[in-house]
DNA sequence: GTCTATAACCGGATAGAC
DNA sequence: GTCTATCCGGTTATAGAC
């Protein structure tokens, strides 16, 4: 079930051209080849042209299968959510704790994309750009950020943490939410192992999952009242 | 002393040339052409060819005021700022509560940057890419930021709420990086008259100002000895 | 120190032939 | 689906004028 979700993601991110088998092939080596260069020299150095040659296809072929440059970040996110969702699911399996299955869950994302971390921040450059068809607030994102929301209603429904019905439906972007401030943070982490990362989930989470369980709480019915309000107003 | 302020700020983010007052004109020059083409057709689709002949001059030339044609959104940042802190002043001056006057103050950034809107996109997405000398966070971006942050101190400092001592050194960079992650927001809002910003302005305006305000009761001790513990640790 | 003119390089993107 | 040729614009270089 995830991972046929994760497959639609896949598609849509990847675009169009993928009909016979040698064409799927093709466009796999391009992009594992892309990624590859992104890793060893990074985003701005690595050419189109230079992608094209390593993997043994015309430039023109590159364009044929990505649409640009940065289209190979849209494949990117989809192929690094699915990582996530792989590294996430022994952690839902096990464990029942609100706190510890956001914690865990925000880690392994954090694990699974150490390797890009150079790379990320021209990925978060892309991101901020509103009109950019790669902002994972673009309609064309939709796809991949519906599924990493379902993530974290996974994280959210499976816990034994009551949740109050109320916040059904927007905690889970929230948290999604969450997760984006903390990969932002993370992208401007230089500190060794990821320290600082590491440290302000660790503080962060326990606050949030507190919140969480609090939120049922009388006392807080005219805050709780209050946010819910706003996040209406904001989308209409 | 503000405007100095300001002054210094303007001279590192428009670099070294700047001997005559002819030289000085020329830039001037360039950078407000530069602009309005950024406001007319966008950033992508302004091309530093087009800058150059639109403000009459050789196309090297822009190049010898400005290093690359990012380096004008750098000069923008600059002006931006001292536009936002003029718009301030009065507000300043005039208001004590620090509630209004942190509204006023960030009202007072969206209403300068409003003829930006659609240029201000690419400017984050230059902005959140954390090895680019643009980014914010970026060491060369620290004159313009430092001032920006100043301004929150004031903000804070002006008003008749008692703020906390501990709290001193670190409020006004939060209520800086409070201010981006509105303008993040801002930058992604499409909604008429910028509507939806201003409900979260309003809304989490009260917030932050009565949070600084709860922040010296006994209750609170261990919340506010956690966080600044935090902090300190994240920048060690 | 300012500024012009012009040519060239480089890499992202496109067109069109096969 | 794949290739080659070409365009376009950011950027650099040069050589020289005021």
């Amino acid at each position: 079930m995830a991972a046929t979700a994760a497959e639609s993601a896949l598609d849509v991110a990847l675009g169009p051209p993928a009909k016979t088998p040698k064409g799927e092939q093709t466009r796999a080596l391009i992009l594992s080849t892309a990624l590859e260069l992104f890793r060893e020299r990074g985003y701005e150095e690595t050419t189109m042209r230079a992608i094209a040659q390593r993997a043994g296809v015309a430039l023109g072929n590159a364009y044929y299968y990505f649409r640009s440059k940065e289209h190979l970040i849209q494949a990117f996110y989809a192929r690094s959510h699915e990582e996530h969702l792989e590294a996430a699911r022994p952690v839902l399996e096990r464990e029942k704790d609100l706190k510890e299955r956001l914690r865990d869950v925000v880690y392994a994302k954090i694990r699974t994309s150490e390797p890009y971390h150079r790379f990320s921040g021209i990925l978060f450059k892309t991101a901020a750009d509103p009109h950019s068809p790669l902002s994972p607030f673009s309609p064309e994102s939709s796809p991949t950020r519906r599924e990493s929301t379902a993530l974290f209603a996974e994280v959210l429904f499976g816990s034994n943490t009551k949740v109050h019905p109320d916040l059904a439906d927007e905690l889970p972007n929230l948290l999604w939410l969450y997760q984006m401030g903390i990969i932002l943070f993370w992208i401007h982490d230089d500190s060794p192992g990821r320290r600082r990362t590491y440290l302000l989930v660790e503080h962060t989470v326990d606050l949030v999952a507190r919140t969480i369980g609090l939120a049922s709480n009388p006392l807080l019915v005219p805050l709780r009242k209050r946010v819910l309000a706003l996040l209406r107003d904001l989308k209409s």
